[in-house]
DNA sequence: CCACTTAAGCAACGCTGTTGCCAAAGTGCA
DNA sequence: TGCACTTTGGCAACAGCGTTGCTTAAGTGG
């Protein structure tokens, strides 16, 4: 309770009609192939079957929708299915890592169309790399003719940054980016709109747009195990970024008072931790230390599911989602729980950022709306 | 990003009139005795002034808006000026503490009107505590005859409950609570609506709605430290409660991974290590703990401010918010940060949590809808 | 006294989802 | 094959929302 859960402006009826249009959207989208009947549609949406009628014959006239077949007939007239047509938009999802980039294009599903890979060094200078990934995203687009148009691109890194003014702060290790407006610079330049947020976000986001069940206000934690580490926390269904995008700082929470020291400054960070551990090939101490931090996170945040990704994960899948689950049944066992939140590697692999950053710009179509504070 | 903010559903003309008449409440609300004008309304919501004036014309028709004075002219006719009528309606703020009842009887605009205490043990078996309760409530509104209609009572208790099943779990050291559906037992008996939720996020709640600036949309945290330690997240706007009412286990925070055995089964909690630090008198060492594990809340989840109550903090106020603050700067300069997350006392004091729990049913007029796992 | 400015309501309007009704397209039994 | 029945889905009329255009109320300032 407390907080109107977004909106804090009048709704007009053009703002009500939007609404219950991307609501539909995002019940084509999650159907899939298989389709969706009007008849459903009213059902899951709340609204007459009419309505249903009048904003799905919208859609159709726009090209966003599409007949595609019957369901069997229940004794009487049979249910037209609906499906969401993929060609009528697409977005490019762009992810800037520290030494590669990765640039997606996807449809309205979020399927990927295309991809292309290219090295990458962040600490080339603000230029260089804006003026490379433009061109990435140029041929990216020019390799694949599109007749729905370009939402626009999604661009994913590392923290920190602001993703509301589309600024960057200190990257680590490259302080030329401090302040350097990216987005704007971007946008200018590719001509079109730029959406940026941090890369553990984008793949939180990308998880729970690809999971069904985590639309419904689920909340889970994506964790990102790299070089550095970091979170990506889906609260209620939506990213939880914060007021400075701060959310996510998982890597120095302190788990150990007296612990060693941090490049952070502070001592026992999860991170200093976890990293050592893995240096000295404990992968099992690794995981422990990392599912001792996750333990922290799913209580203090009633946290469904917990998803591990990163490349050193990646690593050794096995063994880190067997530590951090042992880990984590052992503290719900502790507290009684019924089950323990199910620990799992996260969906997407290496293109996982990039098809999450993709998601930044088709999530308002289906009514997943930015917030840079509160959303819709 | 992701989520829709809320609304899962449909949205029809009716759910559009009643929330723009919500928002246009909640801003007489936040308005107070000063009232606004309804061009101000206009300005505010983003609906048109005609808009408005049927919005207000309503409310004055319902006896929930009132005119109050005007505005000085600035050249033309002066503005009038609008403001909530208090007495329109009530509801009552229960707060179960293992020792103690507070009852509160709030107007709409959440001030206390009408207040009982009565000794409590919440270890007397569920039917005696439920009567007893049943009837300060019932001593409580008669004593104080309203016009405006009831709208029901809040209940705040100590966890772990399910708010949404209004049910309670295994209350720590009173096991005989296990299972009880406290909330459709007390509904029954008072034949009113009625709401449940934790200690902690009652207070939170309360507190969101106090402050003017903490509703757009900011994110803090309520620390409770009396006999246990536990947390009331607000996060953009809105109380974090997590699918089971789980979030704001903050007292188990493991900060020690090594450190001495909680009862709960964990090394190193932050309440263990807290209240062993308050129990040999060290009032310092105590506030550190907290900070320690507070900084890791604050970074993790981009918090704007951290507000401390409960009988402990209470008694060593000055101790405690300068000592959290002190840890919350030393992390905050380290992590680069411009300025480091204000700490306060939580302002209410002891009826702070009877107060949030009377917003539990205040909210939802005013547009801060309750939101199992998701909300409006 | 008069021109001007600002506030607020009345009336007509466009658009939303809703309601009532009917045509279309099946099933199942005689 | 025919007929009664069921279910789907669109057409038409409608109520209600906020918006637009205009008028009236109520001030200021020269």
């Amino acid at each position: 309770m407390a907080g109107r859960g977004g909106v804090s402006t009048g709704v007009n009826l053009g703002a009500l009609r939007s609404h219950n249009t991307a609501l539909v959207l995002d019940l084509l989208r999650t159907a899939g192939p298989a389709g969706i009947s009007r008849l459903e549609l009213a059902e899951r949406t709340g609204l007459t079957p009419q309505a249903v009628s009048k904003i799905t014959a919208r859609l159709r006239l726009d090209g966003l929708a599409a007949e595609a077949g019957r369901r069997a007939s229940t004794g009487g007239k049979p249910r037209t299915v609906l499906r969401l047509v993929p060609e009528a938009g697409h977005a490019v999802g762009l992810h800037l890592d520290r030494d590669e980039l990765t640039a997606v294009l996807c449809d309205l599903t979020g399927a990927v169309v295309a991809e292309r890979r290219a090295p990458l060094d962040l600490g080339a200078g603000a230029e260089t790399v804006v003026e490379g990934a433009a061109r990435e995203v140029e041929t990216l687009l020019a390799g694949s003719l599109k007749a729905g148009r370009g939402l626009g691109v999604g661009v994913a890194l590392p923290g920190p940054l602001d993703h509301a003014a589309g600024v960057l702060h200190r990257v680590t290790g490259f302080p030329e980016w401090n302040g350097f407006p990216l987005r704007d610079v971007l946008a200018r330049r590719l001509d079109t709109a730029v959406v940026m947020d941090k890369d553990t976000n984008a793949a939180a986001l990308g998880v729970a747009v690809r999971e069904p069940h985590a639309q419904t206000g689920a909340s889970f934690a994506y964790l990102h195990l790299g070089t550095g580490l970091g979170a990506g926390l889906v609260l209620g269904g939506s990213v939880h970024r914060g007021a400075r995008t701060g959310a996510g700082e998982f890597g120095h929470q302190v788990i150990q008072l007296d612990g060693p020291l941090c490049e952070c400054g502070n001592r026992g960070c999860v991170e200093v931790l976890c990293l050592a551990a893995v240096g000295r090939g404990d992968v099992d101490g690794a995981a422990r230390v990392l599912g001792a931090a996750a333990a922290n996170l799913v209580a203090l945040l009633d946290i469904d599911e917990v998803l591990l990704g990163g490349r050193t994960v990646a690593a050794h899948e096995e063994a880190f989602v067997r530590g951090v689950g042992a880990v984590l049944d052992e503290r719900a066992r502790r507290a009684g729980a019924d089950r323990a939140v199910p620990v799992r590697a996260a969906p997407g692999g290496a293109r996982g950022v990039a098809e999450g950053a993709a998601q930044l710009l088709l999530g308002p179509l289906f009514g997943l709306v930015a917030r840079p504070m509160g959303g819709i």
